[in-house]
DNA sequence: TCCAAATACTTTGACGTCCAAGTATTTATT
DNA sequence: AATAAATACTTGGACGTCAAAGTATTTGGA
């Protein structure tokens, strides 16, 4: 499968010969893209064996961090950015493993909550090792690398209408 | 939707706070997979009203820049870097809609040929333009923000096996 | 108070991706 | 020449994501 040239920068010249435009812009969407393949695969390699994935490992890292490790189904989106019907999907997920439980709201009765359950945390603490492990998939990025890629894509996030942004002042 | 607060940050801090291992590869890992949504969003949405998704698009283009329109589905799928069962279903979906055809290969009869059609041809040249226009979805990204992404991705990339390196001296 | 609009979640359906297994054909070995 | 191994693609199944529609509940005005 190892080819023996860079695709990318092959592709940039494909289109340089073909006249197409903006090729900046066309290869930093392609290494995006890559990239996140490239990510995807390495994490769901070292959480397959706990069960999980990372978007299920998310809600649980994210319920961990609560004060009583519950929080609405929808601020659960709000904060991970992905659709509620995915929310909804990925705690069934975690309901059916016995990692979280569904409880209803105390006062407001539209609302459902997640909570964790102690094989929840438990699971929590030990992904976060495995993924420590391998670095989150990144090994292969320095520390430079690392902080270029947070900064330039700060820049994309709030184009995106991400946050509002307080200026974060970033670490 | 939008937060008052840059969740990467946020979550961060968090890990911080539970004393859990790797936090920058953890955000850089994180804010590749946000920029991913971020890209294939804006991307799907610019092509949709041709019809098309990013996936169908690369391989339309890739056999746009081929001598005779055409190659062997295997090696679209080495180019593009995507599972033989996606290409598989991506030509499917192209030829459904008359922009490919399948052609058996001369001389190898285990090898099907992917064929652009000039209907195909033309959706390509419609579609580069679109995607023109809307900067891949990388608008909010400066000219260094997309050569930091470029090079650092780079990295990771090799680590990954993508390509053996004859150092391809990148622009 | 009443009702339209907003909010919260679930359900259904269309897609897309990958893996694993299956079929066909070619290559490499003995 | 015969056969095991490799290659090329397709199929079927498990998942994951999102959009749109549906249900329930709360909120904000008239």
């Amino acid at each position: 499968m190892t080819l023996e040239f860079d695709p990318i920068d092959e592709a940039a010249a494909n289109w340089r010969g073909a006249g197409w435009a903006a090729v900046d812009a066309m290869t930093a969407a392609t290494s995006i893209t890559r990239a996140h393949q490239i990510l995807s695969g390495r994490i769901d390699t070292a959480l397959a064996p706990l069960g999980l994935n990372f978007s299920r490992f998310e809600v649980l890292a994210l319920l961990s961090f609560t004060k009583e490790g519950e929080l609405p189904l929808g601020k659960v989106g709000d904060r991970l950015q992905v659709h509620p019907a995915s929310v909804t999907n990925t705690v069934n997920r975690l309901e059916a493993d016995g990692l979280v439980v569904r409880k209803p709201h105390p006062t407001d009765r539209r609302t459902t909550l997640a909570v964790l359950t102690a094989a929840g945390r438990g699971q929590a603490e030990q992904a976060a090792v495995a993924l420590a492990e391998i670095e989150f998939g990144v090994a292969g990025l320095t520390g430079d690398g690392r902080r270029a890629v947070d900064a330039a894509i700060l820049e994309l996030r709030v184009t995106a209408g991400d946050f509002v942004s307080p200026p974060s002042q970033r670490r």
